[in-house]
DNA sequence: ATAAGCCCTCCCCG
DNA sequence: ACGGGGAGGGCTT
């Protein structure tokens, strides 16, 4: 049995709060004061303090073909965490660009972007279009569950990891994830899987990070199921391209609203809009643009929730039991319902408890789909009616 | 309860 | 070459 170990990092470095349940990976759990994923090999274990994170780490009991086991736990947290890139000092560079981000970096502090696995990051936004963050996690939980390997049990639950290219590129996948409930995204993830593994180069997707982000994300959009937005997507958070910036219908919210940025011609989203939100960005934040602008559409989310916790004063916490009624999809449809009891608290960035002020720069009327849905999953974790978490198998109707 | 509105990519059509 | 518009699955309003 593993020890919990220190591991030194500042909140205002790195908040895992917000940053594991921002829209960037889909597979953290939180249960109490614990987040937990299986990763490269192992089940993680993280909890934060101000000033250092607490982590456990567990190996499988017979050794498992997962990648990347043989990276050592403080390696891996060094490198997904992208903790050499100084946080703060970015944070006072857009703020002295722009006082709009600096209003709202005060409270939304530690906000990173992650340095996910590629692969893992690609399908799990071919599963994002057309979809909300619950049921983006619901469906990449599914997907390791199927087709990923099993790392460990802790604490009666089981873990799997992302699986392989390999695991998706045989025959009958499609059909297997529609079952599942991916819908048309089951055929994307299957040709996507396929081109990955027998047509493009071997390590062709890993070495896209040595590429600059015009040829990296020009290269993405040959795969099946990936757009411009998914592109940008794969390019920040697992390729290292801090210049790119995902523009979708949020963003564009962000643009208009409180950047007056003009979308006189066209009403739909085309190629022309999209490059012209992007370099608006990159020009008023620099290179850093694609994290600058986390940093935004994070505090966004959260407006809502700062309302809803609103007078909350620094002290109060609200600690309370929520059930939470999870069906386990096994073999083809859902056979296995289990009740699981989860402790949940209410202050989701400790820094951003005290000042919830109204902003007249974003205040409602801003309500893009994306955001609510959003938000609503934010508020799920947080507050404490019962969950009713839903999978259909494709004969369920 | 039902219908309408969304999200993002693909693909066809002017 | 470029933009408009509908399909596609499921969730929210």
């Amino acid at each position: 049995m593993s020890a919990w170990k220190k591991f030194p990092v500042e909140l205002s470095e790195l908040c895992i709060d917000t940053v594991l349940r921002c829209g960037q990976s889909f597979r953290w759990k939180k249960t109490g004061e614990t987040w937990s994923c299986a990763l490269k090999g192992r089940v993680l274990l993280l909890q934060q303090e101000p000033d250092h994170l607490r982590y456990r780490e567990i190996f499988p009991e017979a050794p498992v073909e997962a990648q990347g086991s043989g990276t050592s736990t403080i390696d891996l947290l060094n490198d997904y965490f992208n903790l050499s890139t100084d946080l703060k000092s970015l944070y006072k560079q857009w703020s002295d660009r722009d006082p709009h981000f600096s209003k709202k970096a005060i409270t939304f502090t530690g906000i990173r972007m992650l340095r996910q696995d590629p692969w893992e990051n690609l399908i799990s936004f071919i599963c994002s279009s057309n979809n909300n963050i619950s049921r983006i996690g619901q469906m990449v939980g599914n997907l390791c569950i199927h087709y990923g390997p099993r790392i460990a049990e802790v604490d009666g639950t089981v873990y799997h990891d992302f699986p392989a290219p390999e695991k998706l590129a045989v025959k009958g996948v499609e059909e297997t994830l529609r079952k599942l409930g991916f819908g048309y995204r089951a055929k994307y993830i299957a040709q996507t899987a396929n081109m990955v593994v027998n047509e493009l180069p071997e390590g062709w997707l890993m070495g896209l990070r040595e590429k600059p982000y015009r040829e990296a994300h020009d290269a993405l959009l040959q795969l099946s199921g990936v757009g411009p937005k998914v592109a940008d997507c794969i390019c920040l958070m697992s390729l290292d391209k801090t210049e790119a910036v995902p523009v979708d219908t949020h963003v564009m919210q962000i643009a208009t609203r409180d950047y007056k940025f003009n979308k006189i011609k066209s009403k739909s989203m085309t190629k022309a809009l999209y490059d012209a939100v992007g370099d608006h960005f990159r020009e008023l934040w620099g290179p850093g643009a694609g994290w600058a602008h986390s940093v935004l559409f994070t505090a966004d989310l959260k407006s809502f929730a700062d309302k809803e916790v609103g007078v909350v004063s620094k002290t109060t916490k609200k600690s309370k039991s929520t059930t939470v009624k999870k069906e386990v999809v096994e073999g083809e449809s859902v056979i296995k319902a289990e009740e699981v009891t989860v402790k949940r608290e209410a202050n989701l960035n400790s820094s951003v408890k005290d000042e919830i002020k109204e902003d007249p720069w974003s205040d409602d009327q801003s309500s893009s789909s994306r955001k609510r849905k959003i938000e609503t999953a934010t508020v799920d974790a947080l507050e404490t009616t019962v969950v009713r978490r839903r999978l259909r198998s494709g004969r369920e109707r």
